[in-house]
RNA sequence: GGGCGAUUAGCUCAGUUGGUUAGAGCACCUGCUUUACACGCAGGGGGUCAAUGGUUCGAAUCCAUUAUCGCCCA
């Protein structure tokens, strides 16, 4: 226990239950863990497939087994637990399908990594023994991250947690590979793919990340046979040239058509190789002459093919070259390189070096550059697959938040690539595919063969690749929910309702899932797809591990507590843009919290033993005062707003919404407006009542945004037998606060604000004159409006206490007293008489400065309504506005005029 | 090279079908041990809405061009 825990738990001992009430902030800590623990034996969060409600499930984005929690993690599941929180409450039957991702490549990097401190391989270990290995590990790391998205509150159902390597994924994964080899769609072929000669392995065109780096390019003499003349080929990667198999130009090239039919002596290794016109061959581009190398460049390799070039090979799995680089052979890429380049020269065979800018595809794991390497890999025709994923866009069955994001889906879906998903790994789903070593039959199977389905021959043998992750998780909306068996969870909640998602997996992971869901089950996986931004640090750096400008989830939540953590990231994040985050942003959600809290405890202090009740409707108009009518009124008004911002997914405009209310609103005014002006009175029954159900309805639209919180506030009410909210226990189930029209009461607003008009006036009038905030004063206040007065004067209790204005006299007679400040409003003039406190040159500056700034309005004014074209084309009621607004203006403007001339006589 | 986005107060952002005196939080300045809350209260300063041109009676908002920044794809 920390130094802090300590001082906290003491002081809370040493303090009586009459003292409970004293100032102290909201402690989020012993509250969090407590309701983390009640949650899980609750239940609450089981979704029932049986259910006669109405489904809304989401599935989560599996966090790598690799990672840690960090504040990306947290933003986009406190995103799908606000979400799922809300529909849980608004009557849906909810469920979040929770789990963990295998993460290949990552994972088998970090393992390896370990052995090799240890001194160990892989190879060593052996496939078993490794791959047992790993699972420990990955084990352990998954029960650790998924234990963190409890700590931040996510309302998962852990019942039904799934990963993506465990047996009903893999029977899942085995099932998907055979149907779509069953229809032709799952292919092997020889092609180049891009490889990572650190993690050994191809990858995918989606896992290389193309990054801008300096380079060379070098022009190097190839020969031409049997004459005394060259032609100078500019290449960036010269080690490539050991696998030339041609040189090419354009055909329509004057320059170099004499040569096309002859053949070129490749240097360093004396190969005669072809020279060919191929429309690919770029003339503006180096010499206009470029190396044709098939099995190291995947342009070349379409040229190969339509000359039927012969590819060669010249680098091994991790980098090196191999035999067939000559005396070459053993260095790695990089060294060779550097010889290559030194041998040339020193034949006269470099022409020239230049610097050039290029851009080179690195390994987005490792960060290795890949290396486009000729193998025999697997891969799935995409181009069926793509059809209906596509017709979904159009049709708007699949909805992208931001909506802009779906250019980018429909961009690549346009132009999509056939998918490279063997890996030259262990760790993950081995292909099901078996080799017969008699017959050389090729078969695909879910289970595991022990003989040739042909030939029935026992010399059989399992492909030694696994496969991509993303093979994997394309299936994930499904096998969470038990595919391909018919499960009564997939009846009931597929297809799921949102994905929240970062936008750098639209490709790798999004699309795909889509593309699955018709592929497998006939329907896609979900309809919205809500893009989140990525989290940044307060310079607008993407915060990472390796620049260790992140900032620790848990550390966040130690300080300020999980509810504040996400209050304060939904706050801070702007629809689909990136968030910034320091670490004293927390202490936005942290105060917010707070002041609710506050709030509370002040309505608990205000209120007459054995008080009760029944927040589960809304209380009965007749006899409400003034402010009651009014906070209903605009607790109506932020109801809906929330529920638009929520249809629309803008939930940092949903929580800015409840902020806005419930502090302003609630906090500033409604309750200052009830606080009785003697201290320890009891506030008006029938104003409790009306302020309890409104704290009741802050904590409902909070739920989702703060649960630990909310549910705890709304528990301690109950518990102290302050509120009733009929038989539920607790806030999960709702309901979720809905509008009603006859509590909208445009007349209290409109009174309301008259009040407002005046306090904000004499309030900012007493600030600027320095009265001293003890200080009594009277107020005058000439009305033009009779009604306005008689608000003015049937409230006027509220102006002694938020003003501490002594007498009031209010009228339309009204005349200025002798020495006093003045402000203008519309329909009123205020004074407040200032004797021995009014500083003449002050008031008459300020005076003016307002005089000023309203003669610029009217001005603008005057020019807009003196406009034909305005008067004629604008809408009658925009006409009409504009014309009150003229005369409010000139109406000010002349009181002001009047005060300013009545100054000079002091 | 192609695509997408951003540019509004010192900073981070609202401003959803064009009509407000362009808002909030943080920061800043002044005052406040006010009957809950200093994790607070009250008041205040601060913006020619990136630039230019256009459409319109009217533009932060629509269109075009330019500039700067970011992301994605090649």
């Amino acid at each position: 226990m920390s130094k802090q825990a300590d001082k906290t738990s003491e002081s809370t001992d040493s303090q009586t239950d009459s003292q409970a009430l004293t100032a102290k902030p909201y402690d989020p800590h012993e509250v969090e863990e407590r309701w983390l623990d009640s949650w899980e034996k609750s239940e609450y969060f089981h979704g029932d497939p049986q259910s006669s409600k109405d489904p809304y499930s989401i599935v989560i984005p599996p966090p790598n087994v690799t990672d840690i929690l960090h504040l990306g993690h947290a933003l986009n599941n406190a995103i799908q637990d606000i979400l799922i929180r809300k529909h849980r409450m608004s009557g849906y039957e909810a469920n979040w399908f929770p789990g963990a991702d295998h993460a290949g490549i990552a994972t088998q990097v970090m393992v390896e990594k370990k052995l090799h401190k240890e001194g160990k391989t892989r190879r060593e270990l052996g496939r078993k023994k490794f791959l047992e290995l790993t699972r420990g590990w990955a084990d352990t790391n998954k029960e650790k991250i998924l234990g963190q998205l409890r700590r931040i509150g996510c309302s998962c159902d852990w019942q039904r947690t799934a990963f993506t390597l465990d047996e009903s994924r893999s029977l899942a994964v085995r099932e998907a590979f055979v149907r779509l080899y069953d229809k032709g769609l799952i292919y092997r072929g020889n092609r180049i793919v891009n490889w990572c000669p650190s993690c050994q392995t191809s990858l995918s065109d989606d896992e290389v990340e193309h990054i801008d780096k300096s380079g060379s390019l070098w022009y190097i003499h190839y020969k031409i046979a049997g004459v005394e003349e060259y032609l100078t080929v500019a290449t960036t990667r010269p080690e490539t040239m050991l696998g030339d198999t041609a040189l090419a130009v354009n055909p329509s090239d004057p320059r170099f058509s004499k040569y096309v039919g002859k053949s070129a002596i490749l240097p360093l290794l004396d190969r005669e190789i072809p020279i060919v016109a191929d429309e690919y061959v770029d003339a503006e581009f180096g010499t206009g002459v470029v190396k044709i190398t098939p099995a190291h460049d995947p342009n070349d390799f379409e040229v190969g093919k339509r000359h039927e070039l012969p590819s060669i090979n010249v680098l091994t799995h991790d980098g090196h070259i191999n035999e067939n680089g000559g005396r070459f052979k053993g260095l790695d890429r990089y060294e060779a390189r550097k010889q290559i380049i030194a041998e040339l020269e020193k034949r006269h065979q470099l022409e020239k070096t230049e610097d050039h800018a290029l851009n080179v595809g690195t390994c987005y794991r490792c960060h290795t550059v890949v290396e486009p390497y000729l193998s025999d890999q697997w891969f799935v025709k995409m181009g069926p697959l793509a059809k209906p994923a596509l017709e979904a866009f159009h049709e708007k069955k699949l909805r992208f938040h931001p909506e802009y994001w779906g250019k980018t889906y429909l961009h690549w879906m346009d132009n999509i690539r056939d998918w490279c998903i063997s890996r030259q790994l262990w760790w993950g789903h081995r292909i099901p595919i078996f080799y017969c070593d008699d017959c050389s039959e090729v078969s695909a199977s879910v289970d595991v063969l022990s003989a040739c389905p042909k030939c029935d021959s026992t010399n059989i043998r399992q492909e030694e690749d696994v496969l991509d992750t993303w093979f994997s998780s394309w299936l994930w909306p499904m096998t969470t929910m038990g595919w391909p068996a018919k499960t009564p969870e997939l009846e009931f909640f597929y297809p799921t309702k949102v994905l929240v998602t970062g936008s750098e997996i639209i490709f790798l992971w999004v699309a795909r899932m889509v593309m699955a869901g018709y592929e497998f089950q006939g329907e896609l996986p979900f309809n919205d797809v809500y893009i989140h931004g990525t989290v940044r640090d307060d310079k607008g750096v993407k915060m990472s591990k390796s620049l260790g400008n992140g900032i620790d989830p848990l550390e966040v939540i130690e300080q300020y507590g999980a509810d504040s953590l996400r209050v304060s990231m939904i706050l801070a994040t702007p629809d689909g843009q990136d968030p910034w985050l320091s670490k004293n942003s927390f202490e936005l959600g942290r105060n917010f919290i707070n002041k609710i809290f506050q709030s509370s405890r002040f309505l608990q202090m205000r209120t007459p033993e054995g008080f009760s009740c029944d927040v589960s409707s809304a209380p009965a108009k007749a006899g409400l005062a003034l402010p009651d009518r009014w906070i209903l009124s605009k607790l109506q008004s932020a109801i809906e707003n929330i529920e638009k911002s929520f249809n629309s997914f803008r939930l940092s405009a949903a929580l800015k919404e409840l902020y806005d209310f419930a502090w302003n609103d609630f906090c500033s005014w409604y309750i200052e407006l009830i606080k009785p002006d003697t201290q320890n009175t009891p506030i008006q029954e029938q104003s409790l009542r009306v302020a309890y159900y409104a704290l009741d309805s802050i904590l409902r639209l909070m739920h989702p945004f703060a649960p630990f919180f909310s549910e705890e506030l709304s528990t301690r009410l109950r518990d102290a037998g302050i509120t009733k909210t009929g038989d539920r226990q607790t806030l999960s189930f709702g309901p979720w606060p809905k509008t009603d029209s006859s509590l909208t009461d445009d007349t209290a607003e409109a009174s309301l604000n008259s009040i407002k008009a005046v306090v904000d006036g004499v309030r900012s009038l007493r600030a600027e004159m320095n009265v001293p905030p003890g200080k009594t004063c009277d107020l005058y206040v000439k009305v033009s409006d009779e009604s306005y007065g008689k608000t003015l004067e049937e409230y006027h209790s509220y102006f002694r206490s938020l003003v501490k204005v002594e007498n009031l006299t209010v009228g339309p007679a009204v005349k200025k007293p002798p020495l006093s400040a003045s402000v203008v409003v519309t329909g009123a003039e205020i004074f407040v008489p200032l004797e021995g406190l009014i500083d003449v040159e002050k008031e008459r500056s300020r005076l003016e400065k307002e005089l000023d700034k309203l003669k610029g309005l009217l001005d603008r004014l005057r020019r807009k309504l003196a406009n034909a074209d305005f008067l004629k084309n604008a809408p009658d009621t925009i006409v009409a506005l504009e014309k009150t607004k003229q005369s409010d203006l000139e109406d000010r403007i002349a009181k002001l005029d009047s005060n300013l001339e009545q100054l000079t006589g002091w």
